[in-house]
DNA sequence: TTGAAAGCGTTACCAG
DNA sequence: CTGGTAACGCTTTCAA
């Protein structure tokens, strides 16, 4: 127990010492009714209030009015830089209604998704943002809009769940990334892949596949997906690629996410291959650390602030039980620097 | 409004279909006091549970049991990959005791901090876990406390404030990092120091300057201190560093966090400097992208993860009553890789 | 082992 | 403009 402390000031307390009933206490903090109350009265309340440090329970208003003014968060990974942009968007489109983002990690984690989801529900939270679906997520969420709660997708989307959805251009985010390539020369070009489960992820994929058939190409070779999008599994991935084509590696990579794309760079180091020079990459997100990493990264950018922003606002109006899909649509746009150059020449493709 | 909204199922709902009374429902879910009730009763109350899908108000059984079993997180910045291991820690530990952190970001405001704990009062957080502290926040803080909220400090320390708090040994990290490269030859040694109002910082300059004095040596030069520690802060003060420096630059910089140090790196890149060849870098936290920096980042490695899981812990045992500071204490750690080498030879310090 | 009633801190409604 | 009363969904006595 903290020294000295004092008994919670309720708002029985605040009417005692001003004199007044409860009633009007609750009345003159009501910004929404602070015209109905004598303005002498709300002053003296106001001031009572002030020196007795009453902190009106919102959890207690909240039970009586039947809300929280909280929204669910959820996130696979909050170790992934992405996400820090992300939430303040969302914070800052709930700050602006007094609603309070519950931030959570479901470590990519289908059952900690579950409890956390039951989590949120049992704590009211009257809407649910989430970046962490994955296909098989689809019923439970649509279920957990089904009960009252309402469901937000952003970032990985779920196309046919019916769900409100921020959108983004993926399949076009992986197109821009590949053209970038192809203007630079390459022919052999790979992937490394997200978890396929995840939507973006089979966008981009799509993205690149148009881009390299509209140059009458195809993907070189492809590593197994990566079951979560980390650097462990860029770099596991990665080498398994580069084995898999023996010495006639790629000369570019389209790598779907700056995590798995630091793997990738690990993994061309070790195996001796330089970046650019030997094999070009160009990867997904631009995340903060993309400008600084050996070499900087070539990146496609995705708008994490603008979607938090609007995923925020978003859940705000389906909340307010006015429905509508979200008008924002921030494209994905290419940002160069150092980790795509034009292939070697004098290492003619061998296809 | 979701389509096929139900409205929602209390603890009344399932009695009525049980056939029993609302409080017999409340004592067949409350595992403590499940033996004081007939099996067969249990049993029917809970089938009609999962078949309602009645979910617990924790809102309101927190009202009437005085506690919200949920704990504030107030960090900084989230946008510092330092934060996400923190974090998980402080789920780690908050999760055994069915606790929940509530996870705030200042964006190092004061303005900001004085909101969000507000906040957090009116929300009825059992304890506030801060990282986010300034000198100047310990009357705020104190006040806090002593209105019986229970306030954890972690990573940004508060040394005579009393308040409970996760040791970290930054005098000792500062003096580790600066040892390595009076080890490796270094003389002309600068710092770009973080803000000068967070503890941490102050004592990382500490240990600097004492491994300095036992080599009868003095930093060489020192930047302003930076006003937060951002990449931005970073760049800017090792640029004024430099110029300040005139022809003869340091041969090292100990840059006080990974975030700075990025900064750092673009500086001396813009300047024309190679490093480690023309100036050594070594920096502090440790963060997950050091290790892909370039070139990589030769850092004190602070124990984010543990000291999250060390702060949660010890939040939870205020709570629960009981005082006593905790025993954990992983010592800072170099993280030895490329941003730090022997200074080369031929350019005799000026000093 | 179960039921009844009171109350957690707040707000909405109805009187006055 | 203000006071009283009931109720939000739950738990906790106290009795039976």
């Amino acid at each position: 127990m903290a020294v000295g402390e004092r008994p919670t000031v309720t708002i029985r307390d605040v009417a005692r010492a001003a004199d007044v009933h409860v009633s009007t206490v609750s009345r003159a903090l009501d910004p929404q009714k602070q015209w109905l109350i004598a303005e002498a009265t709300r002053l003296r309340i106001l001031e009572v209030v002030e020196e007795l440090g009453y902190r009106p329970h919102r959890g207690a208003s909240g039970l009586r009015r039947g809300q929280t003014r909280t929204i669910g968060v959820v996130v696979p990974d909050l170790g992934n830089p992405l996400y820090a942009p992300f939430l303040r968007g969302v914070a800052r489109a709930l700050d602006a209604a007094d609603f309070m983002p519950l931030v959570t990690d479901t470590e990519d984690d289908h059952d900690r998704l579950v409890r956390i989801l039951r989590h949120l529900e049992e704590r009211r939270v009257e809407a649910v943002i989430t970046t962490a679906a994955r296909e098989g997520d689809v019923a439970l969420l649509q279920q957990l809009r089904a009960s009252g709660t309402e469901v937000v997708l952003a970032v990985r989307t779920l196309s046919d769940s019916g769900l409100p959805t921020v959108p983004h251009d993926d399949v076009l985010g992986g197109r821009i990334a590949v053209d970038h390539l192809l203007e630079l020369g390459h022919r052999r070009i790979a992937q490394v892949q997200g978890p396929l489960d995840v939507e973006p992820f089979r966008a981009r994929s799509q993205g690149c596949e148009d881009a390299l058939a509209a140059a009458g190409l195809a993907v070189v070779a492809r590593a197994q997906a990566a079951s979560s999008p980390t650097v462990a599994e860029g770099e596991r991935h990665t080498l398994e690629l580069l084995r898999s084509c023996g010495d006639a590696p790629p000369t570019a990579l389209f790598v779907q996410n700056d995590l798995l794309a630091l793997g990738a760079l690990s993994a061309l180091r070790s195996r001796g291959l330089r970046c650019p020079e030997d094999v070009s990459v160009v990867s997904y997100n631009d995340a903060f650390f993309a400008a600084y990493t050996q070499p900087a990264l070539t990146t496609v950018r995705l708008p994490a602030h603008a979607i938090g922003y609007a995923a925020g606002r978003l859940a705000l109006r389906h909340v307010a039980g006015e429905d509508g899909d979200v008008g924002t649509s921030v494209q994905p746009e290419l940002v160069v620097r150092d980790s795509a150059a034009a292939p070697a020449t004098g290492s003619p493709p061998a296809a």
